[in-house]
DNA sequence: AGTCATTTCGACTATATAGTCAATACGAGA
DNA sequence: TCTCGTATTGACTATATAGTCGAAATGACT
């Protein structure tokens, strides 16, 4: 007897519970990107990760703390594909630019993925509103250069934002013409009154 | 005896039926601006509109056609707004400006006019293909005149619909700015390379 | 006041979903 | 093989929601 290491049989746990964890979160995920929180339910999420009912309230608390989970997911896949860009690029719009290429390429190329973040941005959530944040900062920085017509931030920010939902939808729905992103680039610079960043950057 | 006009009957209880039916209507209408059809029970919908449960189903047969008819009654609602200027204006970038304006103006007075659209646009209706086809018949003849920098019409739309979307979306959260509407308008007309409509409407 | 087609009501049964918990399975180390 | 902390199970109770139906109310007309 003695040794009994509470630690160590913790750790033992830890990878079988991720995985089980991972499997409910996969099947939210694949679930919230066809319909809202609101229907849906703990049973359709463990029937579709092959789990007991028992199970899912073992991990989360409810539905709304999935949807949170998967919520938190998803902003850590748009840090991905912001972390190279912020550091190297100095430019406000050339940043921006980058972003929004950057998040239709991987709209076009992952349809689940671009059908949670449009059904996401239905109600605000944490991670939407860090991405307009970061949106803001640009646009305000790029503003103070004296290089948009759009004054207002919370105005020029829906443009960009609204623009993206609006062309990722219609991705989802009709085939993505090949070179759909710089067209929509294209819209969102001239309607936001700015010029396209100056050099060519890695945006090709 | 003698006299059963089975007609005259179903007139007399017309106006009754029509009044719980409109009762129905308007409450359904207020809980999916709050929320999608999916998340409305029948429960709720008889206790907004303050009748029994057995009555609901004695107007519709089902939720989803609870939320047709609301989706009906929306259509009609932008049909309204736009009947004016279709036969007046000929120019059909005069006839896309008029109706963004019209259809911002009504948004940012009547919130719950806005909500439900906005819910709306998630899953597309039948009202809102019908007005998604009026804009790419202007955007077309637009085009076809060479007045467009987007000549791929289902962007031209997308880049419509989105910022108008996300705009109302904008006016929903936050105080709408009083030159709102014209500075979204110039946005969406620059995003479009289209200059904005000649001095006055009345005029091609 | 009486008639009767129409409309409304709400109690009732079905079923679906939420949330609990005692029993079981798992598996690394003794 | 046995022990024991952790993870998983699924049957079970609660509650919520769907959908039905006979009874009651309504009101124009006689």
């Amino acid at each position: 007897m003695a040794k009994i290491d509470a630690a160590r049989r913790a750790e033992i746990g830890q990878e079988k519970r991720a995985r089980t964890r991972a499997q409910i979160l996969d099947a939210g995920t694949m679930l919230l990107a066809e319909r809202p929180p609101e229907a849906l339910t703990v049973d359709a999420v463990v029937e579709a990760a092959g789990v007991a009912k028992g199970t899912f309230y073992y991990h989360f608390q409810s539905i709304e703390e999935l949807a949170a989970a998967v919520g938190a997911k998803l902003g850590e896949s748009f840090d991905d594909l912001l972390t190279a860009a912020r550091l190297e690029l100095p430019d406000p719009i050339a940043r921006l630019s980058f972003a929004f290429t950057q998040f239709l390429d991987k709209a076009i190329s992952d349809p689940i993925w671009a059908r949670l973040v449009v059904q996401s941005s239905q109600a605000p959530t944490e991670f939407a509103r860090g991405i307009r944040a970061h949106l803001k900062a640009d646009l305000t920085e790029a503003n103070d250069q004296g290089r948009l017509s759009v004054h207002d931030v919370e105005l020029a920010a829906d443009i960009v934002i609204g623009i993206w939902l609006q062309v990722v939808r219609g991705s989802l729905e009709r085939r993505a013409a090949s070179d759909l992103a710089s067209q929509a680039l294209n819209a969102v610079l001239r309607a936001l009154g700015a010029s396209p960043p100056m050099q060519n950057l890695a945006v090709a």
